[in-house]
DNA sequence: TTAGAAGTATTATTATTCAATACAACGTAT
DNA sequence: ATACGTTGTATTGAATAATAATACTTCTAA
């Protein structure tokens, strides 16, 4: 019984070596990062929960229930509105400590940041995103924009940029396929062309900068980490912002200062 | 059916609303967490991920696989060997971006870290531990003190004291029943009588310094954050390191930065 | 005060998880 | 080289645990 006939080929999510069970719960978790993009809401409703996981109210009650007794969601008594709990910080400090790159990376981060008090963050690759992995943070931005676990589209991104340029080309174009071009700012690269030529010149060049892509008025230098094998594994990124900085003075100090800094990264890996 | 008559009250995990294959699920994942610390593994075989989340080898595959495919464990295809993956960084990025203590500290923790040119972190109560919500690091630690999310036993941590100290009584005998007085180093107060003086010591003085309690040759000073109903629900620490930084220069410099930094966030809760 | 919506509790039903087991791949010792 | 033990993968019938319907309660706002 059971036996789904659609099911062609390659592994499919209703294996029964797929828990569907945990896939739910994870929805659950997941439409807090949707609800606070879009909506703004930094907790929920029961209700709300339910129709942004796809899920009916009991299934929604289940899961909720599982999550705060596991210490993953917290559960407002007063306005039964649920937000995301303090047990979430466990996973991202497995993620982070069992990095060799990012172990390898964090003193030297630390140094660099220090060379003219910027930001540095640690940049990887998940899909078509690019995650900030680890970041010293040493400027006011906007709150969203210094919190470890940030997403951004890699093809917009001096990080992303810089770590596809240096992947093999198939793999490259699979990740720009699925890529939504989609603006942030009235500066933000989208042309298809555009980003192959950036790409090109970040590849030659050994680094990127992007200004006002993501963030107005934000100079966004990214240099490639590789690992031993020769693959980009990781970017090494340093935000600067005029008027303080401009494209003159980041490509004089920031560029080689990233440049540096991953390439001591990448010798180490 | 099913009824279980030794659930007498209070909500239990064997309700019909607990989904205990989420439970088994966040135990893997729960799993790579202790490796790390007792046995500084990095990535694990199916068999220790069964062995050590108390589950048979049918279901430690079931978890697996369904984690792997969702984006939060990755295995190695040549060692088949499974370690968190990049998907976990998302959770905390949701915790904290539905955190306004650390919206309102961020600004005000990168100011103060500049001062003095230090570390400065946020934390929070979890159970009995301290938990490191937000850290701006800015000196070479062991790796592992570095991290975002890491967890140390409150008693011993002084952040964990200056929030203990002024929580309610009954709260935080309750805590300190349930803490495991385990030592660090040949300094750790671990006596339950020398903790109680020093939590007295912190709620009268609105700080705490502890010297190498949890790491040799690091004195971590913290004072408590108010919420706007008196609560203490964080602190502020900022760890400095001998023989640069010394008790006295601490009380000097250190003390004043942290107690006025926590004020000025308590301020705009 | 009342209506309607949101949240909570309780069921029978069955789909989904489960654990046993067979099979395959690895690697290590002989 | 070969064989054996160990570890990982695939398959399956059985039954448990997840499900979804619904009744009940609490809240909110008209």
């Amino acid at each position: 019984m059971t036996k789904d006939p659609s099911a062609k080929n390659g592994p499919t999510r209703s294996d029964t070596l797929f828990v569907s069970s945990l896939e739910k719960g994870f929805r659950v978790l997941g439409v807090f990062r949707t609800a606070q993009r879009d909506l703004g809401l930094r907790d929920l409703s029961l209700t709300e929960i339910a129709k942004l996981a796809e899920l009916d109210k009991s299934a929604a009650q289940r899961f909720t229930n599982t999550l705060v007794e596991l210490g993953y969601l917290a559960k407002n008594p007063r306005t039964r509105r649920y937000s995301p709990a303090i047990g979430l910080a466990d996973f991202y400090y497995s993620y982070v400590l069992s990095n060799r790159i990012a172990e390898i990376a964090m003193p030297r981060m630390i140094e660099a940041s220090k060379k003219f008090g910027t930001t540095v963050n640690l940049c990887e690759l998940s899909g078509s995103d690019l995650v900030y992995t680890i970041r010293i943070p040493h400027e006011r931005a906007r709150f969203e924009a210094t919190i470890p676990g940030r997403r951004v589209p890699a093809f917009c991104a001096a990080g992303g940029i810089v770590i596809l340029a240096n992947r093999p080309t198939e793999e490259r174009e699979l990740i720009l396929q699925t890529s939504n071009y989609r603006s942030f700012t009235d500066h933000t690269v989208t042309d298809s062309k555009a980003v192959q030529k950036r790409l090109e010149t970040a590849r030659s060049n050994g680094y990127d900068i992007g200004v006002s892509q993501i963030i107005l008025h934000e100079v966004s230098t990214a240099a490639p980490v590789f690992n031993s094998e020769g693959r980009a594994v990781a970017a090494l990124q340093i935000p600067v912002y005029m008027p303080l900085w401009d494209l003159e003075s980041t490509r004089e100090k920031i560029v080689p200062l990233a440049i540096e800094t991953a390439r001591a990264i990448s010798y180490s890996l």
